[in-house]
DNA sequence: TAAAAAAGAGCCATATAATGCACTTTGAGG
DNA sequence: CCTCAAAGTGCATTATATGGCTCTTTTTTA
């Protein structure tokens, strides 16, 4: 799953659970000017900004050898 | 999956594929001071440097809503 | 269609990720 | 014990992520 991919999943969960940037911004500590940065595309977030982010959005990250068959 | 996991899962992965931090260096563009730093517990890597070097271990990241079931 | 809310962008300061170099520590074999 | 390869660490520099402030643009809504 490429970078930017990411980025638009964090975006699109967002506005479904609506979400303004702001809000984001003041729950999950992250500042506004960095949210609204990466959700246009110029970001390329840390790993600690980015579990800020999908904690606050009920997401996580994981990280798996490809092509594999996952059942969780 | 926590931060800490992450790297952990690379570090994993990188011995058990036999290939050195310094291979896994020139393989990946990743500085081998970036990935001693990280794999000691120290790093924030960025998503760019991780996919650096997922892409090369032949894992990937995915960022997945909690809780769900994931068939894939 | 006007007002309000949300999102995007420029400027700039600060914090820190990324990196190289040199040195130390650790671990596996001989 | 000795050697060598791999891994870890201190220091300094550069690049860039973070974040505040302000202003503009876009979207929503009344």
């Amino acid at each position: 799953m490429h970078f930017e991919v990411i980025i638009q999943i964090i975006k699109k969960r967002r506005e479904m659970l609506h979400v303004s940037q702001e809000t984001l911004a003041e729950l999950s500590g992250v500042g506004l000017r960095t949210i609204k940065q990466f959700e246009s595309g110029k970001g390329n977030p840390t790993l600690r900004t980015l579990q800020k982010l999908t904690d606050v959005l009920g997401m996580e990250l994981c990280l798996q050898v490809k092509n594999s068959l996952n059942i969780k």
